[in-house]
DNA sequence: CAACATGCATGCATCATGCATCTAGTTGTA
DNA sequence: TACAACTAGATGCATGATGCATGCATGTTG
């Protein structure tokens, strides 16, 4: 385990740090995250659903029912932004509002039929795209793709989450 | 290990294509990226640069000297856009603004000293981030997931590339 | 019951962005 | 040369997303 007192010593200066194992692939990774990032901001998903309604019913579909207030824990938003959201989406007819029953202060988001049908076709577009990039792929590599992205997600979310707790 | 493919698997349906030789990872990897979407929009990066500052700026390092219009094309912003982020910039000391000795209308922008080191430090945090995240990964993995993600990165500018031009 | 905490909504200011417009400089053409 | 059309960049304006502070209703604890 590396400690803050590594990392410190990394950001000194010299960046071909012998204490890094990976330091020539680091660089590249790291290119490759941003221009990933940029596509992702630029609406290349190709779908008529802002990002932020897309991510809302997304993270939706994967939890059932959520308060606003996790949504917003879910999405690092503040909550009066989610709590708008959630008023669009309701008028949208994008998801319901029950009160919950546990709680009568807050209320339980899910989606609603027609959410979930957008929903999926925002998701059947994007996946398109993908699908068309690794055109001429083997199967092999994508899944080689595939696991060592998941891995590297979860790392990514395991240290962040670490140094949020800190 | 368990990839985001085999979570979603349990929630949504059967989104499988049938058409799609590569559909099981498919989606997956839809996931990690937008994952990796959201951890870079929320500033994860551990740097005091805001993105939209950190993105011209990197563009300018690796591009020497270019004009406002060509930087909005970089960053598919308008024009009014960026030539506000130049002012900003410029009033921080982090560019330079040089007439174009071409064309009297233009500008020749590039990174000044201060903003070179600003965005030096910027990226070697990203680089300590990324590091620690790659931590108890083996060579050949690193290696690996480089050359897909590089691969990978490519096809998609390609092919919005080709699309932005239909 | 009183005091405090929590979930959500709303008012307000801020900021990024795009469009329309303006100015200054350039290019093409009669 | 003179004049029109064009282009680079800046600015006014409206819009939309966001966070903070606040308010209100409800819940929790002493």
């Amino acid at each position: 385990m590396q400690t803050v007192r590594d990392l410190e010593r990394n950001l000194g200066g010299d960046t071909a740090d012998r204490s890094d194992p990976h330091s020539p692939a680091v660089d590249s990774v790291l290119d490759a995250l941003m221009s990933i990032g940029r596509l992702m901001r630029h609406r290349v998903q190709g779908d008529h659903l802002d990002p932020g309604t897309f991510w809302l019913l997304k993270t939706l579909l994967g939890s059932g029912s959520l308060r606003v207030t996790e949504l917003a824990g879910c999405a690092n938003l503040d909550t009066s932004t989610v709590s708008r959201h959630v008023t669009q989406l309701d008028r949208a007819g994008l998801i319901h509002r029950t009160p919950d029953p546990q709680d009568g202060r807050a209320q339980r988001v899910e989606l609603s039929e027609h959410g979930r049908a957008e929903l999926q076709s925002a998701l059947t577009q994007r996946r398109a795209l993908l699908t068309r990039s690794l055109e001429g792929w083997d199967d092999a590599d994508v899944e080689q793709l595939d696991v060592l992205l998941a891995r590297f997600v979860g790392n990514i979310e395991s240290l962040t989450a670490e140094l949020e707790q800190a």
